[in-house]
DNA sequence: TGCAGATTTGCAATAGCTGCAACTTTGCAG
DNA sequence: CTGCAAAGTTGCAGCTATTGCAAATCTGCA
């Protein structure tokens, strides 16, 4: 049961929200995020103001359009690991495409709502929230896994893990999204997930000072 | 040159931002956040409402109140590190003082403060934003401390370290913030950290399943 | 005592968001 | 077909946060 209904009814609804959705990131790309009024996002979608808040809750939320579902996806897959796979495994998984799912394009308009999220603080802040939203998701997911797991061990692995993908993301802001460039910032950073700050010599020796 | 300058308009401005903050936290408690309003708040601190946004950008900033100078008070503390102490070391100080900074009381409202910002969602988008701008700063000094180190470890074992601080703040949400039991919690977390998820052998052993 | 600069304030306007009630459309039974 | 009830859309009024602007006050220092 997913998006198969073939009633008018539903069928007019995803028009109207597509509707709505890509006039506002067409309008945020042409003019800028704070620019853009509902009204003009709803006059250019051919709906009433009013209307716009039965599609999303707020103005911030239109950006999220299909992310959210990407990432819920991605959470869901999880749980469709092979049973024998270890944990460890199955969180490097976990991260790659969640990772992926967030910077990759998404549609047409991906490249426009990957921008406005890095750039307006605002949306950033959501964005990390919704990354925290996940991290409890990997979590639930770890128990799952590994039925005695201790909490805390559960948490902080789940926590570092989505600290890791920060550092891709924060990566990825300063350097450009290619796709190589970011496979090998996601490898080093789970490499690092993996064997700890322990193992990078740089952060062990004493600071620099007397040879 | 800090809070050291005798002024009439110094003071006069000291404490009205204290009369401001105080009411608002104080009516935040009493009533609640969203039912709180500027006016409200303006009008506890005998002030008109115009002058709160010379005081504070917005409503949630108040909240944020001394949290921020104490974050970067600890930001500061870390440059004042023994200078040949391993960095890795240094890095396990700051995320306690960040953490306890985080956690502990500050001052009148603290309770309040970290109440509020668990519970609503936009401030709590805003704390996590916060501790991203912290987790930039501890990047930063990575890179003093190890002039040589490369750039995706740095941003990874910040982006790492700061998932750790997160993971006690989660868990503190759900067991109360008695002291010994945070310390726990974060010592647990730094050690994964520092060893990496792969010591955990509940995570790299084979999920249940054949026995 | 009086001025120059800083603060505070009132006023008006914009924009996001919500509740409500009237109006339309759609799905379906008769 | 036809008509009704559920679902969806719209306009309206209203509330709150936030900002620009210019008049009114206050403070520090002659």
């Amino acid at each position: 049961m997913d998006h198969v209904e073939t009633g008018l009814r539903e069928r007019k609804k995803r028009r109207t929200r597509w509707a709505i959705a890509s006039a506002a990131l067409r309008l945020f790309a042409e003019r800028g995020y704070e620019e853009t009024t509902i009204a003009d996002i709803t006059a250019a979608a051919d709906v009433s103001p009013r209307t716009f808040f039965s599609y999303f809750p707020s103005k911030e939320d239109v950006v999220f359009t299909e992310i959210d579902d990407r990432l819920a996806e991605v959470a869901e897959r999880l749980s469709d690991r092979p049973p024998g796979e270890p944990p460890l495994e199955t969180i490097r998984r976990c991260v790659v495409d969640v990772t992926e799912a967030i910077v990759a394009e998404h549609g047409e308009y991906g490249a426009v709502q990957v921008r406005l999220i890095l750039e307006r603080p605002g949306l950033q802040a959501r964005a990390l929230q919704r990354l925290t939203a996940t991290q409890e998701e990997i979590e639930a997911r770890l128990h799952e896994l590994c039925p005695g797991i201790d909490e805390i061990d559960a948490v902080a692995a789940a926590g570092i893990a989505v600290g890791g993908m920060q550092a891709v993301v924060v990566h990825c802001r300063r350097h450009g999204y290619e796709p190589a460039s970011m496979r090998a910032a996601l490898d080093r950073a789970l490499t690092i997930v993996e064997h700890g700050l322990g193992s990078l010599t740089a952060l062990t020796a004493p600071s620099e000072g007397a040879p």
